[in-house]
RNA sequence: GCCCACGUAGCUCAGGGGUAGAGCACUCCCUUGGUAAGGGAGAGGUCAAGAGUUCAAUUCUCUUCGUGGGCACCA
């Protein structure tokens, strides 16, 4: 006779053992139908789990985290359903849950299309609309196997033979499919009714691209058609803000095949990049860095040296030139350690920090590009930091106040750090691995942004910190980073002469704040939906004349505002006013600046900022100051 | 690199075995108009590149390049 107790403390009594449902039923019939699984003593199992002991119950609704879990997971089974409906020959290898949905591996000698999908979806509707039971049945391996022998389903067989002997196959079924898993799933094929099958792509089965490529079908799920619409309308605002798409509109760069996953930077477009990079470089000037640059091209030896060559020669530009190979850097460090390497150092030089806008070249798998977020020739806010041991704390703590600063002042003020630690494969004492990583968590706790650990992720020549930032509408980025590095100033043959008036070999921390400044900017425009804040818009104020007789003030006025660095265009032609507010709106610059006979006459602009339909008349010379306080760059303001 | 889809005017896209069309943008003319599209006319394309099939290919087939979505990769 189960007694059960539920997270409000109440208990309710039973005369016989009860399953989930029905629990949730003689609380209430809105319960009961919301219910797709439970935890019993904190254990999450079927709804249809029988009850029989006394128990903690907590009831698990299809719009609790755990139960749009289930429903996602459900979904992938009803997708494979209905899939072998329709395709019988289909191979089912496997079908997790992601962020927002799931997708399900199959094999199936066809290759499914999007049209396909539309089909697929319908069968999954009418399916889910037969209200089938979905009945869990556990067995042993022997019978699981020999279901999947019968099913012909080569991949699920090779999945059971690695589940570890202590733990339970279940398998589930509704009506004739049957598929297996853990669990838990809904009960009923009722609960599934709001998902979208939205895209098909190729996998390697197991991951690795050495395997078979599998068909993968992604599909969205949600407790309800109002969380699906959210969710539609979300990609569909990802979509608005697509960098590609904006730099195109505000003609900021393009691509071309003849320099695949290289830019070409119009002139909006460079204009904030080069405002973006002056930005970071009074930064970091401010912060006691010195600014380098080194060559393009360095002898193949260099890399040799440094275990580039072996490792990542694949992905390396390379010329001969005299009968000397060169390579075009995929990175600066090598050429920093040569700049350190002049001279003889001392302990008192220590730390050093150089800075380099290297540009990059790194022939990235044809698959890889993607707009401005990969691309093969790219610059870095780089630079190497030499420091001792003992520096690294310090230093670690005065680049996270850096960095914080920055992302603030360009708008990203959610900020998340990963650490990573020792892998198994490395280089260094773990006396010195022990010191570093100390010093790395010392110093990201201090910076009180989140912080996450991920174990083992380290490089092999030292731990590091990831730096995410989040953008406007939620994602996050990974751009910055802090790498200690006990090995490569050795190889490359870098030392300064400590206290102890013996050579020592400095710690090298590899640091980059915004990343690749193309990838960045990719963000900045996909954050700010292209309406960039006044200090980086490429055109700060547009000139609009209302009728020619103004033209000789207008332009004047112009002048005056282009002698004080303010980016001004002007626009006599021969249209409406409504015609040149609407594209220079469109074309989001922040300020409009409208003269007609009024304002010549009295000397003043009409002012309107964009996005509002407001307008503010103003003395030109006010509306001049105005603004150059208005697009003075964070950093400089007082 | 792998899988699927796609590549037509500057942009967004329609079309389809007999060498092309719309809207916006562009140029010119009329209009000088007060805060998100005034009217008219015109110009603009080797239909990604190459090969094949065909009397005929932008259309069908193949190859290459590029793009998109994933996978793998990302020092």
């Amino acid at each position: 006779m189960p007694k059960i107790t539920l997270p409000d403390g109440a208990t309710k009594d039973f005369n016989k053992s009860v399953d989930i449902d029905e629990i949730a039923l003689s609380i209430g019939k809105g319960l009961a139908k919301a219910t797709v699984a439970g935890f019993v003593n904190e254990e999450l199992v079927d709804a249809s789990e029988k009850v029989s002991k006394d128990s903690r119950i907590k009831i698990v609704k299809n719009t609790d985290d755990e139960g749009i879990e289930i429903i996602r997971h459900s979904c992938a089974h009803l997708f494979g359903h209905a899939l072998k409906q329709i395709y019988p020959e289909a191979k089912m290898a496997i079908g997790p849950t992601i962020e927002n949905g799931f997708y399900y591996d199959i094999d199936l000698p066809k290759s499914l299309n999007e049209k396909d999908l539309v089909s697929i979806e319908e069968r999954m509707k009418e399916l889910a609309s037969k209200d089938y039971r979905v009945i869990r049945e556990v067995v042993d391996r022997k019978k699981a196997i020999k279901i999947f022998e019968e099913r012909e389903e080569p991949y699920k067989i090779e999945i059971i033979n690695e589940i570890p002997d202590d733990e339970i196959i279940a398998l589930y079924h509704h009506n004739e499919y049957v598929d297996m898993c853990r669990g838990p799933h809904v009960t009923s094929t009722r609960h599934l009714r709001s998902f979208k099958l939205t895209k098909v792509a190729g996998a390697y089965w197991r991951g690795r691209s050495k395997n078979k490529m599998l068909q993968r079908i992604y599909g969205i799920a949600w407790a309800s058609d109002k969380d699906l619409k959210n969710h539609l309308d979300f990609l569909e605002e990802a979509e608005k803000r697509d960098h590609r798409k904006l730099g195109r509109e505000l003609d900021l760069f393009h691509f071309q095949e003849e320099a695949a996953g290289m830019v070409f930077w119009h002139s909006n477009g460079w204009s904030i990049y080069r405002e973006l990079e002056d930005y970071v470089r009074r930064r970091i000037s401010k912060a006691g860095y010195q600014e380098i640059k080194t060559p393009q091209l360095l002898d193949k030896k260099l890399w040799e040296e440094s275990g580039h060559w072996d490792k990542y020669i694949e992905n390396m530009y390379t010329t001969v030139v005299d009968e000397r190979e060169l390579m075009i850097k995929p990175m600066n460090c090598p050429g920093h350690i040569q700049i350190f390497n002049q001279g003889i150092k001392s302990y008192k030089d220590l730390p050093l920090r150089m800075a380099e806008f290297g540009s990059c070249h790194r022939h990235e798998p044809s698959g890889a590009l993607h707009g401005l977020l990969r691309v093969r020739n790219f610059v870095q806010d780089d630079a190497h930091i030499f420091c001792t041991e003992e520096q690294i704390e310090s230093e670690t703590i005065l680049f996270c106040d850096l960095l914080k600063g920055i992302y603030q002042e360009l708008g990203f003020n959610e900020i998340s750090i990963m650490y990573a630690d020792r892998p198994e494969v490395r280089v260094g004492s773990d006396d010195i691995w022990d010191k570093a990583e100390e010093s790395l968590i010392n110093a990201a706790k201090a910076t009180g942004l989140p912080f996450n650990e991920n174990k083992g992720d380290g490089t092999f020549y030292g731990p590091k910190l990831d730096f995410y930032l989040h953008d406007a509408i939620g994602r996050a980025w990974q751009c910055g980073t802090l790498q200690v590095d006990f090995n490569m100033p050795g190889r490359l043959g870098a030392s300064y002469i400590g206290e102890d008036n013996s050579k020592h070999i400095p710690v090298m921390l590899h640091r980059a704040i915004l990343g690749s400044l193309e990838r960045f900017m990719g963000i900045l425009i996909e954050h700010y939906e292209g309406r960039f804040p006044s200090w980086l818009s490429p055109i700060q104020v547009a000139i609009t004349t209302i009728v020619s007789e103004v033209e000789d003030y207008s332009n004047k006025i112009e002048e005056e505002f282009r002698s004080k660095g303010i980016r001004t265009i002007i626009d006599t032609r021969n249209e409406k006013i409504n015609y040149k507010i609407r594209e220079h709106s469109h074309n989001k610059v922040p300020f409009i600046l409208v003269i007609g006979k009024k304002e010549k006459e009295n000397n003043t602009v009409a002012l309107r900022r964009l996005g509002s339909a407001d307008q503010e008349i103003l003395h030109s010379n006010d509306c001049l100051k105005k603004i150059i306080n208005e697009t003075i760059p964070p950093d400089l303001k007082e």
